[in-house]
DNA sequence: TGCAAAATAGTACGATCGTTCTATTTTGCA
DNA sequence: TGCAAAATAGAACGATCGTACTATTTTGCA
């Protein structure tokens, strides 16, 4: 059940070994690429760092290279061009993201429970990042009318995790756990509005209190969405 | 009864006739300097119109220099320093806001009405903003973690937006509009949250739909907040 | 109308950017 | 162990950036 399905290997430029991103380096053509690849992991590492902190815009492959202590153009040949590299950061981040907030949940019975754990796990993540950034965030401010690979590399992480949260919704509803009136879409929107909030407040503003906040209007939206006959308060 | 109360002339270095943002013109010193304001203004006028689109940081002297049909030294001369036009341009961004969302609701009478009023004419202005883009909300991931004087201007300016938010809801709570257990706090950063909702999905994911929905948001509050006496819909 | 001052243009600087091209080193199998 | 291939380094490119300096034009009052 992978949160996503389109599979779209765009590589532009694949002059060494590139495209590696996730761990597609499992059983290439048959043999040979190792070194290669684990250093293209490390960059990708070092990488997601620079870009949450300063954004896909702000990532520079000099100063990659001075993280990495690597050569310019040694860092370059791994991905042939900077969009390309942009597009393996956001490929991991989203990676990370799925493994760290969507298939946790999955253990967890659907209905409502999956939503609340999808929540708390995106709370958790999102506390984290109110220090690091959030590359879904901020890559939206940068790209939001810059046509290309990496916007459409965004987008699509972006609209798949919140169709996957949308689904959970759907899912609550029909196991009866959502008043009949509930309005899915309704409720994953005020959703992402809580969380883009309490970034905003707590990264930018540093105003205290926002992950209160933040779950408070999360409890808000329960209390009025979910079946009379539930019990919910536990957290 | 302004909106903002800090005063800060930080101008570093102003070779020329520069810290005009808003309308500080008049009354200069006595007399002298007209065309070198008025082209101040009009520089102002497209930096702000690249800002919105490009971000603060994509705002380059080069580029405005060609846009207003000017030598890079020519616009350079009116600010000192890239941080001053920066700073100029999100002064004039928070007059324009101040203009259009703020004081026409002060015409409305305390309480919920001005609340609402409030919140209406801010939805006016972002749905113009989906096209063009926010400088409150790209400068907000741009300068998150990088402190300076146009961090400060624009956490300043937000600052200043929310807290008179805050303010009127507080009077709408004494005023007896909203239930004596609302969290003032609370309606605030929710609000906040849908309008950032609304700007994400609407502007960068493109989703149909998005401003009905920040709107059934704020419906949604002032069901759960709302005084029972009260009748409030007519939206 | 002339003239100082203000406004604008012109040019050049050092830095950094992504990228290309050509060495050099390192790797991993025969 | 040797050798092709892969991986990395080095140097240079054109472009763009903000800024500093100097020259020229334009302004507005005496």
């Amino acid at each position: 059940m992978p949160l996503v399905s389109s599979n779209e290997k765009s590589m532009r430029k694949p002059p060494a070994a590139a495209s590696v991103a996730g761990f597609g380096l499992r059983g290439q053509v048959g043999r040979a690429l190792q070194k290669g690849q684990q250093t293209t992991l490390a960059i990708i590492e070092a990488a997601l760092g620079l870009s949450t902190q300063i954004g896909l815009e702000g990532l520079s492959i000099g100063v990659l290279a001075e993280v990495t202590h690597m050569s310019k153009s040694g860092v370059f040949a791994h991905f042939g061009s900077r969009e390309e590299l942009q597009i393996s950061v956001i490929r991991e981040y989203f990676h990370r993201f799925e493994q760290e907030v969507f298939y946790p949940a999955l253990s967890v019975p659907r209905g409502l429970p999956r939503v609340q754990a999808l929540f708390a796990n995106w709370m958790k993540r999102v506390a984290v990042e109110i220090q690091s950034g959030c590359i879904f965030i901020s890559g939206a401010v940068e790209f939001d009318d810059r046509p290309g690979p990496v916007r459409d590399a965004l987008a699509n992480s972006v609209q798949t995790w919140l169709a996957a949260l949308f689904r959970a919704v759907v899912l609550a509803k029909e196991s009866g756990h959502l008043r009949a009136d509930a309005d899915e879409q309704q409720i994953a929107f005020e959703i992402h509005g809580l969380i883009l909030a309490l970034h905003y407040e707590a990264r930018f503003l540093k105003n205290p209190g926002s992950i209160g906040r933040a779950n408070q209007g999360f409890e808000n939206i329960l209390v009025r969405c979910a079946a009379l006959s539930l019990t919910l308060t536990q957290e």
